[in-house]
DNA sequence: AGCACGCCGACT
DNA sequence: GTCGGCGTGCTC
């Protein structure tokens, strides 16, 4: 008797797939399997089945478990990940097995909790219950109503409720079904608000359009309404009893608003989030709520595009230019780029949503081949769009880091009684320590960076790697006992408003002061209680929290952005400036935004003057035509990390030299050094390639990665490939 | 990636 | 005489 051969995809970086006996085990493809590979226990993916092999079958091991009783994933998943492994070169079986909730990368059974709910058997007639049996009468009336009952709903009739139960069931007025536990549902239905002419033509655009892949952008100001719309193309989609929705968003603490908002919005409509603030249990039943079709809209950061959705209708990204999106390790993919092409697998719309689209994006909506969908308005109708202007910091003299105009500015709004928000994207007291006599600079010693100051805490940190330690006494270099935290963040601008402001309530916003579990929420309960007159905060304040009496935002400097090396630093610093900005007067308040800078002029703040994105994505899209840079051209980039240099650069030229000889209408560069050369101990190279097409940069990075997992230093060295990367 | 095997230097 | 350094090679 032959056994079935079957193809296993495993957590290995060794992109092919292994063959093992299925050991007599009822195993389906896309199910779970335990193997010993080599000396070590793995859990593996079954792809495929086979009746050979293309090693001799005495020479293949049998699977040592299946876990046949869970459910497998399906085609499109395998789909997906096929693609993604292709496209951003990462072998397949890690890519799989990466996509899973931890749970199921693990060795040990996979408990998903479950809960029976029950039904009324056909036929059942509530006047077989003798009229004594008051909790069975209830139950059944419940059930009248009600097509179902869960354990919770059940122990809300009666505590006794089992016994009931187990009556009813004997009797046969009951059937019981067994599903995953974690759906809820239910709850207040709360109002929908109306929508404004934009927000319709956009839904009636999206809904009108042929079934098939359609991807959209939905280009919307602050405040327009894009979320609403979102529920209301949601709604519309998932009419049926049947049909699921993906939405994307940042990966920021910005899910539980959205979840909220949705869950009052669609009660009727079971939901699950998929963030990394659930602890592994969680993931799991979120998952297979996802997998099993219960649950219709999935709400989750990046690694939710690839959550098995059977169902699935349509596709959301919100915040579509938010480089969380991206991964930076392991599979480097754009979970926003990955939706895209979900979309295109299975025919569905996507759709896109940001106020400042990225540059790629707006590309593709200009030119058609996205449909394009603009909120120009805000919804409440009363709330302008706030003033924005810039301090000219070379006519107006900075006082620790502040203006005269931004300082009688803030004393205003507290002589009102109203709220501010002071934005610095730099968090710790001073970004750099100085020595007055030699000029030395604290500086990491496992990074290309300088240590920031913390005063508070006495201690210098380095933002890249966690490194740690006391402030010296004395300059290391020189003796001198002078030293001098030069450069403002978050930490000092709070004491230099204690100082200037006295009275006035400052909030320190920044991942320093937000590291406690619920810190956040409580920091935004207290603005919203009014208990904040200034919040002091980086970027993790720009996104998605409305506040009522905030009045006044402002900018403290932001010059370095407009000059940086970094061709996408214009483009962050746009979006940035625009999402802070969309704090400012939300409820009929006018709002003020006031920019400290050395420039003025620049046509950044030209354009965010007149809160026109559209000008200022066309001077950005003509530049980048200009260098051919992207949307007007693709790229990768190799990057290549070890101790020692030497490796990195013997390991780039053999790759530069390959790759010279493989490129066909595909410019490869030389290998340089990144920004940051030495990171968290890792001297750091990079090898940039771009070309005018996909399909032959695509070719090259095929053959190239082959070349390279067999050279002899892929040991040694840490490389990966970068296919459209957000950073180089 | 792990985890073996394997062949050369300083230790009870 | 062994413990252990990390180079090399394989994993169905």
């Amino acid at each position: 008797m032959s056994q079935n051969i079957l193809k296993i995809a495993l957590d290995v970086p060794l992109d092919q797939l292994f063959d093992y006996l299925d050991n007599g085990f009822d195993v389906e493809i896309g199910q779970r399997v335990a193997v010993s590979f080599g000396r070590r226990k793995q859990i593996g993916l079954v792809v495929g089945k086979s009746a050979e092999s293309g090693l001799p079958v005495e020479k293949l091991k049998a699977i040592e478990h299946a876990f046949s009783d869970e459910p497998a994933l399906d085609k499109p998943f395998f789909r997906l990940l096929k693609f993604c492994a292709d496209y951003y070169h990462y072998p397949y079986g890690q890519a799989l097995l990466s996509a899973l909730p931890g749970r199921l990368r693990q060795t040990e059974r996979a408990v998903s909790r479950k809960q029976f709910v029950y039904r009324l058997a056909p036929g059942a007639e509530a006047a077989s219950i003798p009229g004594r049996k008051i909790v069975q009468r209830r139950i059944f009336a419940a059930l009248e109503t009600n097509d179902a009952l869960n354990e919770t709903t059940l122990a809300e009739i009666s505590a006794g409720w089992r016994k009931a139960v187990e009556e009813m069931l004997s009797l046969g007025l009951l059937q019981a079904s067994e599903v995953l536990a974690g759906l809820r549902t239910g709850g207040e239905r709360l109002a929908a608000p109306e929508l404004n002419i934009e927000q319709t033509q956009a839904i009636e655009a999206i809904c009108a359009a042929p079934s098939g892949f359609k991807p959209w952008l939905l280009y919307g100001i602050t405040g327009s309404g894009k979320t609403e719309v979102y529920i209301r193309l949601i709604e519309r989609f998932l009419h049926g009893n049947d049909g699921q929705v993906l939405v994307l968003v940042p990966e920021i603490n910005l899910t539980p608003q959205l979840e909220t908002r949705f869950r009052s919005r669609l009660p009727h409509l079971p939901l699950v989030s998929l963030h990394s603030n659930l602890n592994e249990g969680e993931r799991l039943q979120h998952w297979r709520l996802a997998q099993s079709g219960q649950a219709r809209i999935v709400i989750g950061t990046r690694l939710s595009v690839f959550a098995p959705m059977p169902l699935l209708k349509m596709i959301v990204v919100d915040e579509e230019h938010d480089a969380s999106y991206k991964q930076q390790d392991s599979m480097r993919y754009h979970a926003r780029d990955v939706a895209l092409v979900r979309g295109q697998q299975l025919g569905l719309p996507v759709v896109l949503g940001s106020a400042t689209p990225a540059l790629e994006t707006w590309h593709n909506a200009e030119s058609g081949k996205y449909g394009k969908l603009a909120l120009t308005n805000r919804a409440v109708a009363q709330a302008a769009l706030p003033e924005i202007r810039c301090i000219d910091t070379t006519r107006n003299a900075l006082q620790d880091g502040l203006t005269q105009i931004m300082a009688d500015a803030l004393r205003e709004r507290l002589a009102r009684g109203e709220q501010s928000l002071l934005f610095i994207n730099r968090r710790g007291y001073s970004p750099v320590l100085l020595c007055s006599a030699c000029h030395w600079i604290a500086p990491c010693m496992r990074c290309s960076a300088r240590l920031v100051v913390h005063l508070r805490q006495g201690r210098l940190r380095c933002h890249h790697c966690g490194h740690e330690q006391k402030i010296p006494p004395a300059c290391p270099s020189c003796g001198n006992t002078d030293l001098h935290p030069t450069g403002h963040g978050t930490q000092r601008l709070e004491q230099t408003l204690a100082a200037l402001l006295p009275g006035a309530r400052v909030l320190r916003v920044d991942r320093d002061s937000t590291q406690r579990r619920h810190a956040l929420s409580e920091i935004l309960d207290a603005v919203h209680a009014n208990e904040v007159d200034i919040l002091v905060g980086t970027q993790m304040l720009a996104k998605g929290h409305d506040f009522p009496n905030l009045t006044l935002v402002g900018v403290i400097d932001t010059d370095s952005a407009l000059f940086s090396p970094d061709f996408r630093a214009a483009e962050r610093l746009f979006s940035q400036l625009m999402q802070v900005a969309g704090r400012a007067g939300r409820a009929g308040k006018p709002g003020e935004v006031l920019i400290q800078t050395a420039f003025p002029d620049h046509v950044l703040f030209n354009a965010l003057r007149g809160h026109d994105f559209p000008v200022f994505a066309g001077s950005l899209l003509q530049e980048r035509e200009i260098m051919q840079f992207p949307p007007y051209s693709y790229v990768a980039v190799l990057k290549a990390e070890a101790n020692d240099y030497a490796l990195v650069q013997r390991f780039l030229k053999y790759a530069a030299d390959s790759a010279h000889g493989l490129a066909q209408k595909v410019m490869v560069y030389d290998p340089v050094r990144p920004q940051m050369e030495r990171l968290k101990g890792m001297e750091r190279g990079q090898l940039l390639m771009h070309a005018s097409q996909r399909a032959p940069l695509q070719r090259l990075l095929h053959a190239l990665v082959a070349l390279l997992r067999a050279h002899p230093l892929n040991a040694k060295v840490r490389w990966a490939v970068d296919v459209d990367p957000l950073e180089f």
